[in-house]
RNA sequence: CGGAGCGUAGCGCAGCCUGGUAGCGCACCUGCUUCGGGAGCAGGGGGUCGGAGGUUCGAAUCCUCUCGCUCCGACCA
């Protein structure tokens, strides 16, 4: 992409609403203009962050079997009064009424409309296990929206629901989430900590959070700097062995880690001196496994094999999506900019032609940009008619992981210039050498 | 919703107290020079001063109402 040709509205100077740095980068970098108090527009390069984040996880969704659907996100009120909720959200749920009077809300979570979906079409223990997700636009009408897409109104949101015959095989379902979790936060270069919680408005008596460690979290977090270490790396997983899939969860969730909803002084007080932290975590998922607290009062049954008619027992599983973006810059920035992982960069490479109009370095870029997309790498050509400074300090802002420098000076001896964005080390070499490291550093991603 | 602020050019701000018909920096346009970390010079365009009432000869400025946004608090993925 020439950036002549593209779309990205960068500022020079910090737009005086934000507050914290994922927020002010991202309005900088022209990543999102806020159109109303917690209500954004996904301008281009923003929207293919957001693009790349729901890919991933797609990606790992599908891979532990669960089924993508996508349900409205407009509801009737109906459905929410069947399971009680209608009363009990509050304010937050954006209430809305049509030309015939009739009830409607705009959905800040699907649980009793899938529940419906289910009860329509499944009806026997053949069918089961199932879990259907969505990623999908919610609205909560949070009294004091901030932080940008962190703590906005409007939010793009994957959340999946899972149905089974008994609780042994919902707390897999429920252990499956976990794992593809961690596997999906990791590619996309974030540590984050399954913790111990609060089932809230949700209800039920497992769950978890997923926190990102940033020292702008929301919440206080109290850890035993042991599981910051934890990987998943790349073992496989085979997300139908139930023992497998337990002890991974038990692997990254027994070392303490807890939100102060939930801190334990005497239990904290165990975990050795040196590794015990307190610091703040931004929340980027959360699993609950509730059983029967829906199932019941909409008459989601299913048949047993001896004939019996029972409540499927069920859990339900999100990830912030949108809330995503301003997590990894949060924790992956520096005073320039944002600092893009590999994973969900926008751009996997920036090239900068530092002598706009001179012929060698204009046809040199040329042949740089159609040699990274024939690799099938994506990669944005400065094409500006600006200076070098200029040109590099929009890299930094918006970010990139590698960044191609060509310059007369280089192009001379035939090199061009490879700038990791993260360390801000630069090595000299051809072109093809630097196609080739490029393409070398992101197989497989 | 309680408390505190702010709405003046695309962005960041001054002007308001003490009314006299709007300014600065960046950005934008033209030209010349410059060219490896947000260039220089010259010229230029752009604003119903959030909106509605009111006071006044005259309102960005004073008064009333209203809308929006931000911050602190309670709430929250």
């Amino acid at each position: 992409m020439r950036l002549t040709r593209y779309f990205l509205p960068v500022l020079k100077e910090n737009p005086a609403e934000a507050q914290i740095v994922s927020h002010r980068f991202m309005l900088r970098a022209g990543m999102i203009k806020q159109q109303a108090a917690g209500i954004y527009s996904w301008l281009p390069l923003g929207y293919r962050v957001l693009r790349r984040i729901e890919e991933i996880v797609h990606e790992e969704q599908q891979r532990a079997g669960h089924i993508p659907l996508l349900m409205p996100t407009l509801q009737p009120a109906d459905l929410w009064r069947e399971s009680g909720r209608y009363d009990d959200y509050g304010q937050e749920m954006l209430r809305i009424r049509d030309r015939h009077e009739r009830d409607m809300l705009y959905g800040p979570t699907n649980e009793e409309m899938i529940t419906d979906i289910f009860r329509s079409h499944v009806s026997s223990y053949r069918d089961l296990p199932l879990t259907l997700y969505h990623i999908q636009w919610k609205f909560r009408d949070e009294i004091r929206p901030r932080f940008g897409v962190m703590r906005g109104r409007e939010f793009y949101m994957k959340d999946g629901y899972n149905f089974d015959i008994d609780k042994e095989a919902a707390l897999h379902a429920y252990n499956r989430h976990m794992v593809s979790y961690l596997r999906t936060y990791e590619r996309m270069g974030l540590t984050a900590i399954p913790m111990r919680a609060d089932s809230g408005p949700i209800g039920g008596d497992d769950t978890h959070e997923f926190l990102v460690l940033a020292a702008t979290g929301e919440s206080e977090v109290f850890y035993d700097d042991a599981v910051t270490g934890l990987r998943l790396g790349d073992r496989r997983i085979d997300y139908d062995d139930r023992d497998q899939v337990a002890a991974v969860c038990r692997e990254f969730t027994s070392l303490y880690a807890r939100t102060d909803e939930t801190h334990d002084e005497a239990a904290f007080a165990a975990v050795p001196e040196d590794r015990r932290k307190v610091g703040r975590g931004i929340e980027v998922g959360q699993i609950f496994y509730f059983g029967t607290k829906y199932s019941e009062p909409m008459g989601a049954t299913v048949v047993t094999a001896e004939g019996n008619r029972v409540p499927v027992h069920m859990g339900s599983h999100g990830i912030g999506v949108s809330r995503l973006l301003g997590a990894i810059i949060e924790a992956s920035h520096d005073d320039r900019g944002i600092i893009w992982p590999e994973g969900v960069t926008p751009f996997q490479a920036g090239i900068v032609n530092l002598r706009q109009g001179d012929g060698a370095c204009d046809v040199a870029c040329d042949a740089m940009l159609a040699a990274l997309e024939a690799k099938g790498l994506t990669a944005l050509y400065d094409d500006r008619d600006e200076r070098a400074g200029a040109k590099f300090a929009t890299m930094d802002l918006i970010g990139l992981p590698w960044r191609v420098t060509v310059g007369p000076r280089g192009l001379a001896n035939g090199k061009v210039e490879l700038t990791s964005r993260r360390s801000g080390e630069s090595e000299e070499m051809t072109p093809e050498a630097a196609v080739d490291r490029l393409a070398q550093i992101y197989a497989g991603r």
